[in-house]
DNA sequence: GCCC
DNA sequence: CAGTACG
DNA sequence: GGGCCGTTACTG
């Protein structure tokens, strides 16, 4: 046979460059896979928790647009069924086996299917984009329901909580169908109320953020180490920010990552050593890049509390050390 | 909106 | 009574 | 096509 006559032959050089260059091809298309598969890995996935998030959303502004209840509490309901998952989302939604969960029909697997895959959802963003935001903030004064909220907006043309609390003050609460002075009053110590908690976050809901931001830096590999610092660290069950600390040569990528996070709603300052940010979730973030040298002093300093630390730097002065966030040395 |  | 908010 | 939480709790 003709083949085999050739392999055994002595071949000509061009023929091993022929193969080298397949070989070459070959293992150029192998690691190019491996590489798509990486960074495919390393894409910002989108957890279970943000996609509950994001219908629990679609819930509460079809109730202040005024749609039929029933189809809020279909997106309700979805939320917590995507939140009380125990399968991986992303799996689902490739088998395509999200319509078989009760509660999850035709229109939200197609809504949620959009999200895992690209990131984004049409639906929610022009619908977030219809409602002024304050609306939305206004739901957690006790008292006040969406339909309230939807007069209030459409008779007086009030979008902020500030505003509102002015339109009390003023009474001009009582004129509109469906109010009274007690209503008012009410709504008034429910603004006080609110605002006294303004600021503090539940232990779960600022962890689970800043595990996501950690991630996410992790990701762009601008650092060669992030920690979540901070009373965070310390657990605190109510923390009013997320402290992260880096370790990174160059701290401007780091900065750069760190205000590029899609979950950035406005950046307050962005330094060199310290960079803040407010996020989407309403809660404040501080990233702070130190050398690698100087990243475990800076993150016992950075834990804290502010008492521990300095009750720590005297008694270490006692025995002769002095200490701060970059360091220390004997004295 | 989802389910029966 | 009806409408609205709540847990 | 029709139901979807409640001997709710409160306000107007």
């Amino acid at each position: 046979m003709f083949h085999i006559e050739i392999r055994q032959k002595n071949r000509p050089l061009v023929f091993y460059k022929e193969r080298l260059y397949l070989i070459l091809s070959f293992l150029f298309f192998l690691w190019y896979n491996v590489l798509k598969i990486l960074c495919a890995k390393g894409k910002y996935k989108m957890h279970k928790k943000e996609i509950a998030n994001i219908l629990n959303d679609i819930g509460l502004l079809l109730e202040l647009k005024g749609e039929n209840p029933f189809k809020s509490r279909a997106y309700y309901n979805a939320a917590r069924t995507i939140e009380l998952l125990d399968e991986d989302i992303e799996i689902l939604v490739k088998e395509d086996r999200l319509k078989d969960i009760k509660g999850i029909g035709e229109a939200i697997n197609k809504k949620i299917t959009e999200l895992v895959l690209t990131g984004k959802m049409k639906y929610y963003e022009d619908l977030k984009a219809s409602i002024p935001e304050g609306l939305v903030e206004m739901l957690k004064i006790p008292g006040l329901g969406p339909k309230k909220i939807k007069t209030i907006y459409e008779k007086l043309n009030i979008t902020t909580i500030r505003e509102l609390e002015y339109a009390c003050i003023e009474n001009r609460l009582i004129d509109l169908a469906g109010f009274g002075e007690k209503t008012q009053k009410k709504i008034l110590e429910g603004i006080q109320f609110v605002k006294q908690f303004s600021g503090q976050h539940l232990y779960p809901e600022a962890y689970t953020e800043a595990l996501k931001l950690k991630e996410y830096l992790d990701m762009t590999k601008t650092a060669l180490v992030t920690k979540i610092a901070g009373s965070l660290r310390r657990k605190k069950e109510i923390v009013k920010d997320i402290d992260i600390l880096a370790a990174a040569s160059d701290s401007s990528k780091v900065m750069e990552a760190f205000v590029n996070y899609p979950g950035v709603k406005e950046v307050i300052a962005k330094g060199d050593t310290k960079t803040s940010v407010i996020l989407k979730s309403g809660i404040n973030a501080d990233l702070r890049v130190v050398t690698e040298k100087e990243f475990p002093y800076a993150l016992h300093h950075f834990t804290g509390s502010k008492e521990h630390n300095t009750a720590m730097r005297h008694r270490a002065k006692q025995m002769g050390i002095k200490m701060n966030e970059y360091g220390r040395q004997k004295m």
